[in-house]
RNA sequence: GGCGCUAUCGUCAAGUGGUUAAGACACCGCCCUUUCACGGCGGGUUCGUGGGUUCAAAUCCCGCUAGCGUCACCA
């Protein structure tokens, strides 16, 4: 059997959506499980689309990924150039080959001379596709294509065949917008006699709206790319665990994949034919997974940066209490920026039926807290629990009862990372003290 | 509009003629609880529709409908 070699030929837009990214991992990870090559290849054929370090975007971001090329511009590979507007010359033999073999044509227009490939008229083509089967289309629903542009570049349509089959290319992994034009590119193979490689097109990746309609992923659906998604704070490896499994499935119950047991797993049978939609609540679920199975000082150090400066005894303590609380790091600035500044006073919240508190019930609490608090010197976690369940104790009420208003004194929030007793620590003495002293200042004012 | 692809819970999906139609996310309820979270338990009229074929259809065939794609000197 020959060997397997799959390519992710994107063209050079600076940006790497999600369904592209799944396609370069579908590709990627059928080659190494087939213990094949996988080819990056440019396609920058399209000289009003270029932008600059492009190239070098998408190398970096395929990197981020791991989803490593044996091949490319930067990788090396006996079948360079990997660029296409550096094969220029050999598009332009293979097109003028054609022409002498009347299965194209030369056409004049304002542009300049271009070249057509001739469609027959009648008749159909078919072409096998590994997930949809035998696709049949008319020929006469086939357009004389331009092959080479008047400004000497070729068009998509004809140098990705010229291109696969020079670069050995076993298996075409793209999606489906190219079924429609595959009939095309197949009568190309049978003009040349080249055998073509084996096709497998792959359904979308969709976005739902707010409105409820369903539409292939789209910025109006929220970040859709892969860096959009790093930046928010998505582990690399969670994007691609994910991805991976919209629109394959293992066979399997698993979901939480290292990329080596996905190119252990990774079958073509397993692709669907249908489209998916991008979900970022399960997404979340699974970011919140892979910070779960980290040791804490693990996840402090991808935490790192979005936990910013914060007192470096206290750092990894801060990060275990948001590590199970936590979807995308990204949450976490806003989650803490109560530690280093108290937001502004508001009596409403201390007001919680469920707890029985009203802002009369926080004054009474607080006042006697800090005067237990006052006397502690042992600033520990242990030391603050046992004074707060002993006062809870005394006092008659339930703990909710306590916590709830001291909570918001410490904190000016309903939701914090952690308890009470570990906002305390957190805090430190003086500003704890602090805090609830103000608190009940502005609450006995607000009475 | 022509052509093509697709159609199982809200979402990802298993399923390849006979199942109580898995599992996960989300959602809802209850329990636990120091709020939130975590954890535990439980819940939900899911096979687009109409015809066939068959003893038997989510599975096979046809029509319809819907969604998507494509009809560029874009890829």
């Amino acid at each position: 059997m020959k060997k397997v070699r799959t390519r992710f030929a994107p063209s050079p837009t600076g940006y790497m959506h999600i369904g592209n990214l799944r396609t370069a991992l579908y590709a990627y990870l059928f080659a190494k499980h087939e213990g094949g090559d996988f080819i990056l290849r440019i396609e920058d054929t399209d000289r009003a689309r270029y932008v600059p370090d492009a190239v070098e975007f998408i190398e970096k971001t395929l990197a981020t990924a791991k989803i490593i090329p044996d091949e490319g511009p930067h990788h090396g590979g006996n079948f360079g150039p990997y660029v296409q507007s550096e094969r220029m010359e050999i598009y332009k033999k293979y097109a003028e080959q054609l022409v002498a073999d009347g299965h194209a044509y030369y056409e004049e227009s304002e542009n300049g001379v271009a070249i057509r490939q001739k469609m027959p008229k009648t008749g159909e083509t078919t072409f096998f596709d590994l997930i949809h089967g035998n696709i049949t289309i008319a020929n006469a629903e086939l357009e004389d294509q331009i092959l080479l542009k008047s400004d000497g570049l070729p068009t998509y349509n004809f140098a990705n065949v010229i291109d696969d089959h020079l670069m050995e290319v076993s298996h075409i992994i793209r999606g489906t917008e190219f079924i429609t034009s595959t009939p095309k590119h197949v009568l190309l193979y049978e003009f040349f006699g080249w055998e073509p490689p084996a096709f497998i097109h792959l359904a979308p990746v969709m976005g739902k709206a707010e409105d409820g309609t369903v539409s292939k992923l789209s910025k109006r659906h929220g970040a859709t790319s892969f860096n959009d998604l790093v930046e928010m704070g998505y582990l690399p490896e969670v994007i691609t665990n994910y991805v991976a499994l919209l629109g394959w499935n293992p066979k399997t119950n698993q979901e939480i994949f290292s990329m080596a047991e996905l190119i252990e797993k990774f079958s073509l049978d397993g692709l669907s034919k249908s489209p998916a939609v991008f979900d970022y609540n399960k997404l979340d679920w699974m970011s919140g997974e892979y910070f779960k199975a980290m040791t804490d000082e693990e996840f402090a150090a991808v935490a790192d940066k979005f936990i910013g400066e914060f007192d470096a005894a206290k750092k990894v303590y801060l990060a275990s209490l948001l590590k199970p609380r936590v979807a995308k790091l990204g949450e976490i600035p806003s989650a803490i920026k109560f530690l280093r500044e108290m937001p502004p006073f508001d009596a409403e919240l201390y007001v919680n039926k469920r707890n029985k508190v009203t802002v009369e019930k926080s004054a009474e609490i607080i006042a006697p807290v800090i005067e237990i608090l006052s006397g502690v010197e042992d600033w520990t976690f242990e030391a603050l629990h046992e004074k707060i369940s002993a006062f809870t104790e005394s006092s008659g009420v339930k703990t909710g009862t306590v916590m709830w208003p001291l909570r918001i004194a410490l904190s000016g929030q309903k939701v914090t990372p952690g308890g009470v007793v570990e906002i305390l620590y957190l805090l430190g003495r003086e500003t704890s003290l602090k805090r609830l002293a103000d608190a009940l200042a502005a609450l006995r004012k607000s009475l």
